[in-house]
DNA sequence: GATAAAAATTAAAGTAGTTGAAGAAATCAG
DNA sequence: CTGATTTCTTCAACTACTTTAATTTTTATC
């Protein structure tokens, strides 16, 4: 599958749209490429795109008091990723976006955004829809992180993301599920036993 | 502020409507009125509507194998309450919403919210920033849990809610904010001592 | 391919939060 | 107003998870 179909697919797969109306949507996308470690965003700085993920692995963080990295989200290949907040309001972000591979994304700034839901408002509906899921994943997470323990948390993580765990450190995965690293080894020497 | 007033001011702070087209909106919503600890959606039952509370305070949580109760959203007077990914999706929610006290919503179903949004685009634009600003809502709070101990949770919580706090018990305060109310009891004695 | 840097493992001691149980205080239903 | 139910508090024992620190393994760099 090339970039493009990639894009298209996610696409297609929420509205239909005529050849002109992606034509159209596609010149208002720029590419950029993200080498491991690079920013997307610091916290401090406006988000000025919502960014679509054509390959590689990115992360959106925080850093505490005491210094440690806490993931919201993870990205890779055919998700969207950006700080809403940031990117709607104007404000400032409070997180840190950076990628832990090298990464090919395509952007599109709020003037285009705006300018796009004008000239062809069923992608207002593309936005919503990408919005909803992410907010419903959020929702679960949310739960999960109430319900479950470490360990379970760990054993759904890997269930659902197989190939995301097998491509980051578990330090990432430490701090995405909410817990230290050493508490990670340990949990995995303990499930390898059993 | 009367009940219609408290939608319009909800309204107005996004979109900007004709008198038709408002009152072609509220003619799609429906009145209903919850006694404390009536259920408004139980588990594996099909969320079929998106509430706006006008008056009262609700709770959205699931139960886990050990029947403990976990909150994961609450809804007070003019705020919008439903299980979204089973609202869109028309699948079985996993989720239970009740009233913590006696409360009045207006409720739109799906096929009237469609039929609003091809009368009345616009109204697309305001659930979708509804929708937005609750998705910040909840990554703020992953962020919190990830990186906050119980103790700054309470207390932020407190702070940003406290109306909240003296409406409902700290059983329930407990439960969104996932330790045990055992626990938050001990905390509080430590806090008033400090 | 050698060296440096980062990540993972292990162990031991410490802490935050849970569990269970029992009594006191508050709320609810008739 | 009364008894019944739920909530809150307190205590002590327990467990899940953290912290620090030392060692090994893996990855990155020139």
């Amino acid at each position: 599958m090339t970039n493009e179909e990639l894009l298209l697919n996610n696409l297609a797969r929420h509205i239909s749209l005529e050849q002109t109306e992606i034509d159209f949507f596609f010149s208002l996308l720029t590419q950029k490429t993200l080498k491991k470690k690079a920013f997307l965003l610091r916290q401090g700085e406006v988000c000025k795109t919502e960014n679509f993920i054509l390959s590689g692995c990115i992360r959106m963080y925080t850093i505490d008091d005491s210094g440690q990295e806490h993931i919201v989200m993870f990205g890779v290949e055919g998700w969207w990723t950006s700080d809403l907040y940031s990117f709607f309001t104007g404000t400032p972000s409070e997180y840190y976006i950076d990628a832990l591979e090298d990464a090919v994304l395509l952007q599109i700034t709020k003037e285009r955004l705006e300018l796009l839901y004008e000239k062809v408002p069923k992608f207002e509906r593309f936005f919503r829809i990408l919005l909803q899921n992410a907010f419903i994943a959020q929702q679960r997470r949310i739960n999960q992180n109430l319900s479950y323990t470490a360990e379970q948390r760990y054993l759904d993580f890997i269930q659902k993301y197989p190939q995301l765990e097998q491509r980051i450190s578990q330090k990432q995965v430490a701090a995405y599920l909410g817990f230290t690293p050493v508490f990670l080894s340990m949990l995995r020497k303990k499930l390898s036993q059993s």
